[in-house]
DNA sequence: ATTGGATAGTAAAACGTTTTACTTATTAAC
DNA sequence: GTTAATAAGTAAAACGTTTTACTATCCAAT
């Protein structure tokens, strides 16, 4: 069964192709079409199951109703809601989206962002990794919208939406302290992004201003790529060398792998040791005891982003950027 | 800066666009064309950076090198671990996966199908839901791959990759069993599909074959669109009305709900009480103490049904459908 | 009875490729 | 020295839309 072509349905009705794009596209009143020929050509459009071919459609608008979604990895619940969230309020609005997951791979994002290009999709949001800031600058020249997340790129000029990491480290720390604690570690990763090296300045300022030295070897930064096996050797020296009484992971799967690390010794977490994850996830709640993990809000997040994006999009002119900040909370188990 | 098009390159090279184009695409020698000339252009494009337009080539070739890929949801980790890992074995092979969450609605997965159509891609990975089974139809009466996975639609002929479902739903009972449990509870959902049915068929005849009455008291199926605070209500009622000496999970959100509730409960989880849940998933290890899972395999899986959508999109006649099923195992904590 | 503005509609170019069928020049074979 | 085959390359159609610029008719106003 041949797919049907507007020009069938222009032959069918007997009006011309042009005819049948304008009420298709909803211009056939500014267009002066006749209510007749409208209801008519719908009614074979209906009936035929007709759908334009959204390709040649992007050949000739060159715009797509797509939006490309850029993440770190979909399985992590983070990213994974953030995206349903973003995919959800996008449908709602007419627009697709599509995603695929970087891995902190400059190579793969370069190469997702050409595929995206060459796919003409209307807009990009983006948590972008170091080594991208050409690729996205070269997007904006181009006049695409671009809206960063989660964490942005420093001599970037764009949108951006995120959490205050810097901010939500420090009270964590802050509460650590007040608990009485005095040997706080941090448990991070050497990605360089502006993201992640808030949360070890929150860290330092929390401990600095209470008087507290910074000891690096309480800090243990766990390269990104690596096997969860080597990252739990690591933390299972960490935690038998040196010794502490809370400890802060700076990413849900860290935290993940830390307690499974912390699960093996005789540590028991929440007495000798206190533990908050940054980002919430299913298991924190159901641990035992609970931990306390920082939540940002996902919602908002997702909201802002859409907003974001579908203003810049409906907009001839080029908006002004706006960076957006939402408090993260803690919330205590 | 305008994007480049393959007549500039043409104009630059001095050479006619056909040629460049049987150049791009590796068909020069086949067509005779120099190595002079080869090269030469070769030369431009990587120097210009030019990208051939997909949107045009798709429109002209009627494919995409995309695979569409229709999930249940995507921040479930089942899936989102699927997906990356199908992402990553197409991406080897050159092709580009888009997937998208049905959210078990009929409509919106109907949809779906309808902008993959329109896209042009070129085979789908779905996993299917009861309604789906024309529109499925309909596609491969298109000639397009499809493969289905986790879990089939009766009375469609087609490819299928999916774990064993009977089976290890009947081996977790038994296991229950030989631990001398007798009053053993399933709670599942009310999607009626295969996967699911597959889960309460196994229970039962496990049952059935150790002389254990069937109690329908003891099986509570969820409304899958539920809020989670109403299947927790739901399963506090039947924690607290219904005695119970173990519970299988029919999917791993249903036991993440379960253990949020029991943790409430002075119920103790693996004394008196033995849960194993369904599809694995971090929280069940991590769990105190740890809950025995049904683990899917979940990368060979993925490589099968990669493999399928291959072999099929590489072969000019119509294969004959495989159905794959691994056996899934039951990870003891 | 001419002008001018609606009204109703259409022809054809354009988007950027791929591919078929064609041309022209050169070489090989007899 | 003709013929046939090969080498090297190209013109133009086609994919399915959108959109610009155009035509033709009709009516109202002068």
């Amino acid at each position: 069964m041949k797919t049907l072509s507007i020009k069938d349905i222009a032959v069918e009705a007997g009006v011309s192709i042009t005819t049948v794009s304008f009420i298709i596209n909803g211009k056939a009143r500014d267009k002066s079409i006749s209510e007749a020929v409208i209801k008519k050509v719908e009614k074979i459009i209906a009936e035929s199951g007709y759908k334009p071919n959204q390709i040649a459609r992007s050949l000739r608008t060159g715009n797509s109703n797509i939006i490309g979604l850029i993440i770190e990895d979909i399985s992590n619940s983070f990213f994974s809601r953030i995206a349903r969230l973003i995919e959800d309020k996008a449908y709602k609005k007419g627009y697709k989206i599509i995603y695929s997951s970087t891995e902190n791979n400059v190579e793969k994002a370069k190469e997702l962002i050409n595929m995206f290009k060459s796919r003409k999709v209307d807009g990009y949001i983006i948590s972008p990794i170091k080594g991208l800031e050409e690729d996205i600058q070269q997007l904006l020249a181009d006049g695409k919208p671009v809206i960063l997340f989660d964490r942005s790129l420093p001599g970037l000029e764009t949108n951006y939406v995120g959490a205050d990491h810097f901010k939500a480290t420090y009270e964590s720390i802050e509460s650590f302290i007040k608990q009485g604690k005095k040997k706080i570690s941090l448990v991070t990763t050497d990605i360089d992004v502006e993201q992640i090296t808030a949360r070890l300045d929150g860290y330092k300022k929390a401990l600095e201003d209470h008087d507290i030295v910074y000891d690096e070897n309480l800090v243990l930064k766990v390269h990104f790529n690596q096997e969860e096996n080597e990252t739990k050797a690591q933390m299972e020296e960490l935690f038998r060398t040196v010794e502490t009484d809370a400890v802060l992971f700076a990413t849900n799967y860290l935290a993940i792998s830390g307690l499974k690390v912390l699960k093996q010794t005789n540590v028991k977490v929440g007495k000798n040791l206190s533990v908050i994850a940054y980002d919430d996830h299913e298991v924190f709640e159901l641990h035992t005891p609970g931990i306390s993990a920082v939540q940002q809000p996902l919602e908002e997040i997702a909201e802002a982003i859409i907003q974001l994006i579908l203003r810049q999009l409906s907009s001839k002119t080029k908006l002004d950027n706006e960076q957006i900040v939402f408090p993260a909370k803690i919330i205590q188990r």
